[in-house]
DNA sequence: ACTAGATTGCACTCATCAGTGCAACACTTG
DNA sequence: CAAGTGTTGCACTGATGAGTGCAATCTAGT
């Protein structure tokens, strides 16, 4: 008789589907707006779901905080997929990170997700510890990759979370950062930034026995 | 009754004082929490005035935060003296440049600004807007003086405005971005940065006659 | 001392918002 | 139909916060 439902992904309107209607609302909401300046009221509405409803499926508007946090880390751990850096020319790998870090975050709710970060972190600190755990993994797996290639003799790194950082830092300034403060779009290409960042960085580290690829690359075609 | 007895606490001179007084409140809380997070209450005991005296001289919370922003505005102007570029060096420039950006972007007053603007300037655009006003001119001020350099054959920069935020991407990500998303501060010293950061530009765009780059220059010229 | 303007405490109003209780309703399953 | 589960609307509570009116009070300038 009283049977244990699966659930099974029903009609997203009546059945189960409330939960994840709430959550993907909250993505929309928090991220364009931040936390504080949403109401429950909004989330309501955008979710098309009775106000009552979110308090049976979430105890409190930071629980769906919470919810709606934990499946954009699982969206974001998959940014640089594990093997990216194993294969390939030190040149190559390089611009396949650099693109799949201004892929990765080029959606809208990402640039969200930062400006949250940075606003609504002082109130409740585990957003940044949350945040961090995501992004600094990811940060140590590329300073490994760097120093591992000095260690082979390719690179000359002395200081891989530095260089790291440097990397980072030449393709987030032109794109994310302008896009978080709400300045206007810089008319750069992510080609574009992508190349620039690769060559520079090879000219500052690559260790020069023979210079075969480090300029003739194909500038920017844009 | 404690009613007949005057603030202990700031005592803003009576006279004209409070404006200031709740100003520099502003700054402190606005900065630190957020424009959105500061109740007018805050506001007045931090700034050690009776919370009636806020309204007596500012119609509204808006117009104390406008106020604060100007002010900030003329502070943040000065961040790079007029004259900066125009003696010495590239190398030498440059790393000027580069140790005052870092030291003017070093109060946490400016990580809160930061933090403020990625945060309210959605639903109040003119906080994103005075914000962009005072750096965009520096940006612009330092991409001219690479455009500048590259006609006199210093530099080769076929794209200046990217250049200059390459520059500030090395600078900015290993020491701003971490302190705005509450990350822990990395172990690097700012002289480190700039160094590195000035050694990675310059091998990069510098056009190879000169002589004293400090780590083997290779040569890059198109 | 006197006066004018700034300051202060206080008691409001009006609005928003998180969260709860409850009864009615819809849909699914037996 | 009946039972169970999830949903909905509504009316609450309790708290917070922006902004105002007013009378008492303080301080400076004369």
């Amino acid at each position: 008789m009283t049977q244990t439902r699966p659930k099974e992904t029903a009609s997203p309107d009546r059945r189960g589907g409330s939960r994840d209607a709430i959550v993907r609302a909250a993505e929309r909401l928090f991220l364009e707006r931040g936390f504080g300046a949403v109401s429950m009221d909004d989330l309501a509405s955008e979710a098309g779901v009775a106000r009552r409803t979110l308090y049976n499926q979430f105890t409190s508007k930071e629980e769906i905080l919470r919810e709606m946090l934990r499946g954009l880390s699982e969206q974001l751990r998959d940014a640089l997929p594990p093997g990216i850096e194993t294969q390939g020319e030190v040149e190559e790998v390089l611009r396949r990170i650099g693109k799949g870090v201004l892929t990765f975050q080029a959606p809208a709710s990402f640039v969200g997700l930062v400006r949250m970060t940075a606003a609504d972190a002082q109130q409740f600190p585990w957003i940044a510890a949350g945040f961090d755990a995501v992004l600094d993994p990811q940060l140590k797996r590329f300073a490994r990759y760097l120093a591992h290639l000095t260690t082979l003799g390719v690179l000359a790194c002395p200081d891989p979370l530095l260089a790291a950082h440097q990397f980072l830092g030449l393709l987030n300034e032109p794109v994310l950062w302008p896009r978080v403060l709400r300045r206007e779009q810089p008319p750069v290409t992510a080609d574009a930034v992508v190349d620039e960042a690769v060559q520079m960085f090879l000219c500052r580290y690559r260790v020069s026995d023979q210079r075969k690829v480090t300029r003739g690359g194909k500038r920017s075609s844009k």
